[in-house]
DNA sequence: ATATTTGTTGACGTTAACGTAAAGGTTAGT
DNA sequence: ACTAACCTTTACGTTAACGTCAACAAATAT
């Protein structure tokens, strides 16, 4: 039997709120169990939590982390779809690559910056 | 000389509008010079928009690529300064690191996921 | 039984990053 | 001189992603 979570046990977790958390579920990121009124979480809708933080970090949408959550989840319908949802897969991930260099560009370039601070504070050293 | 920039020449060299352009000057992110009541742009400014929008790309804010911008203009003034800059510089630059981690496990989460779907099909196809 | 904590559903407010439109100035071509 | 293309400032509108508050239900502690 796979653990439950209830709304704010998740929020303090990922240190964000539970207003957010319903947010996410009015968008139809999440669509937790109830348990009378109330809403019950597991392990998938924690799972799925992760990834729209994360995508949050790399400055997704939450349109767009929705629709990788999509593509975590297979056993949609036929050939022609899966193939669709293969496409959509292989689309995404080259669009993250180019995202990739532009962090390691960005990355080295605050690196050279860092060399001309060191450089500055040299030249005033040796003044 | 170096070239000399209207701004709609920027705004359709970077597939942005003007109405964009004006609104980062607004938020002190450039500020070309003037001939008579028009703005004209350099090279300097030309590489402080390439800078913003990669940002943009990244999910930085405008504030964060104002930063950023700020930390490659290294002449400003005295040795407590400048070690602040480093400072600076080396914190957002660990920043970043861990947004490229983020970026590679998103991807390899793909990878992922594009495999289970391969593997969806092949069932499909020898069943 | 009562107070406290935790939850619920609206509904309106807020900020960043522009879009859009009004009303007009200035320069080049004809 | 006149039109067209480009530019200006000012101001209000818009969307995403929540924050904040009200008013109330349910469960738990004392």
């Amino acid at each position: 039997m796979s653990k439950q979570y209830s709304i704010s046990e998740l929020a303090s977790e990922f240190d964000i709120t539970t207003r957010t958390i319903r947010f996410y579920e009015e968008k139809a990121l999440l669509s937790p169990m109830r348990k009378g009124t109330k809403r019950l979480y597991n392990q998938q809708d924690r799972v799925k939590l992760r990834l729209i933080i994360r995508g949050k970090r790399l400055g997704l949408t939450l349109e767009e982390s929705k629709h990788i959550i999509d593509m975590y989840t297979p056993a949609g319908g036929n050939e022609q779809q899966l193939q669709a949802l293969i496409s959509q897969v292989r689309h995404k991930r080259s669009q993250l690559q180019e995202q990739l260099i532009d962090l390691e560009n960005m990355i080295s370039d605050l690196t050279d910056a860092e060399k001309n601070c060191m450089a500055e504070l040299d030249k005033r050293a040796t003044s």
